[in-house]
DNA sequence: AATGAATGAGTTTTCATTCAT
DNA sequence: TATGAATGAAAACTCATTCAT
């Protein structure tokens, strides 16, 4: 993961421009949408010229697509972080399990505007983002799928016919927290969550294993 | 402008001409999304020229909010017919929750170009037509929450502290799930399901009561 | 001129629904202006269907046509009747241009929609409207010059080297004068007039034969 | 959007492009009235692209306010030179005014498309621009309201009762023979004035001091 | 690297007019 | 005579992209 902090030396190779642009435009997506946010309004925010934006992007699509692929290493390494390496208890699962979350909701939540693009607004953009986007979940699916198989390797869940659609329907109730916890009802970017990452991840990872009944 | 007198003879109440533009509009919305498909093609669809739109909508996005709005009104009303009489045992009511699913999941294959909108393609639409796919959302969870609230005022489910987060995961869970259950992990509005909606209403009211441990 | 009234068994032949249309038609022009009325709006004012107009009328020119040229008969009567028929004092001579004045400046206060038309809005139709409008002031110039001329052979005023020119100015006083009394600075239909027809119509005869110094 | 810093070697203000539009613009309004002329056919006649007139103006109602804006503000500054310093015979009032009139006429004449739009045209267009277009003639009543005023402070008017109207019927004499001088009974544009500036001026003034007796 | 004026194809919307009934 | 749904040719305006400087 590239630094944020800029070091006062300008060591990395980023140039602070195009950063800048990359920052504007994905708020000003998440906020508005893909379609109606103008590259006018990317470089008034970025405070750049408008042909500099073509400097540093080959269009909109393209920073689009750009903006989706660094979001998806970047909320891919979290939850690669959650691989067990030994069996425990279905308490040290459940609490592992909302360790990951913890740790994927505070990511998202301090990626608010990446989250509302790669959640919500995404699906509004070109086919060409649109698929980007859509393989970031796929990605996403993946990782899990990795952990539950290991988790079923280790003995520590239960052998499901359809492991697939396991992982679906706990990356579906994933999701769909995540969304609601990060941007509420209205799905508003300047929503504040009323429950801790902490909070909402334990009690996710308590309806994972265990049900409404749990 | 537009007529509101029914003649007698007439059985069906809307025009035909309306109809066809509804429907044509529907399937490019979900296809290709709001800012994607233009009035023209909308028009080219239905076979009916450019001011003919015009005649029977105020414009492109009076018409989204229009189907968001019916749309809205066919969901719920499907929800709300899951709603108890009696007590039961937890069989009876992890049966009777898969029911509910069953035709939600069947109302939503059966209406799949709207549930596409609303699900996935409307968020990327003009405010005015968000907010109105937002409503959609928030009057479902209501529906649920009332579901949720009679079955625990019948002892069915335990007292929870927090009954709007249990119905909110709740939602999360099966919006998710039909979402990837209707257009698959690429959201792609031909995407055939691979189980029937009775297996993943089955499989995602166990999970719902019991999660992955159950 | 043709009756205003309707009589009760109907024995005039234009037909009520023309009238009706007319009338609404030349309201909203001097309202709105010939471009920004619709036909739409002509015919849910007078209450008849889109089709009816184009029953009565080829067109909406062609109907604003007909109505200038209907206000250019009944304009230039009002001035015909000022015709000198003896000679008479200096004193005489203002008093019976006043005394057209206030004819036409009365009639001017009960056709107020035809004459904002033919003052102010006319102007701004197409090129055929215009030219009709430009006529009605040629002819209402003509009538004057006519009166003028008459004045000048029974030796009430000078004989002017250039007549033309004389009574150009003096057409033009009296149709700035008039819009000002009807529509006030702000070209306003629904302005009230300050002065009655005879206070602004003596006025107007005193700077006509006077002058300011007068 | 647009710039606003001046190089230091360039000694026109305003870009080339934007007063190319302008004075299309202005040209084809005079000829053609507000809603006959096309964007499109103002860039064509300016040599630019549709986009361009976008990039300088708002919109078309924007412009042709600006447009009448500019205009109000030069004549104005005709008028106001008109203002008497000393008191004098007569004589002087009516030269005074003749020399007032003639500058008066050879602006308008000099500046034949704004007139046209001001005197005739203006009214055909959208409220705002009428609202404007009134504005201007209400300022230069204003203008020549202060003239006659300082006139009958130096003693060379009568007191009238009444100076509103006096000043009222003024104008409306002046814009009307002017008018008339302009374009002719016609209003077309490319009329050939018949007597020069100063001709008119000259019997308008005497006109305005003595009437058709004088 | 950076600017910002210029482009023009594409979009929604309007509205006078037509025509089957 | 009368209706009102249907038409389609314009019109204003947008905005991603280009390019001379």
């Amino acid at each position: 993961m590239k630094g944020v902090l800029i070091l006062p030396s300008q060591t990395n190779e980023e140039p602070q421009r195009e950063q800048e642009l990359r920052q504007a435009a994905l708020e000003l997506f998440a906020r508005k949408g893909y379609h109606n946010t103008k590259i006018s309004e990317v470089v008034k925010a970025a405070g750049v010229s408008q042909g500099t934006f073509y400097w540093y992007f080959d269009g909109k699509e393209q920073m689009a697509i750009r903006l989706v692929e660094n979001g998806r290493d970047k909320l891919v390494e979290v939850i690669e972080q959650g691989y067990r390496k030994h069996a425990g208890s279905v308490d040290d699962m459940v609490n592992s399990s909302a360790n990951l979350l913890t740790n994927l909701f505070e990511f998202a939540n301090e990626n608010r505007n990446l989250m509302a693009f790669l959640l919500i607004k995404g699906q509004g953009a070109d086919p060409k983002v649109r698929s980007a986007v859509s393989e970031v979940w796929i990605a996403f699916e993946e990782a899990f799928k990795k952990n539950v198989l290991r988790a079923i390797e280790l003995g520590m869940l239960p052998q499901f016919t359809d492991v697939s659609l396991r992982v679906n329907i706990l990356v579906s109730l994933i999701t769909g927290v995540l969304t609601k916890w990060l941007f509420g009802p209205l799905h508003d970017v300047d929503y504040e969550p009323v429950y801790t990452a902490a909070q909402i991840a334990e009690e996710t990872a308590r309806f994972e294993f265990r049900g409404l009944l749990g």
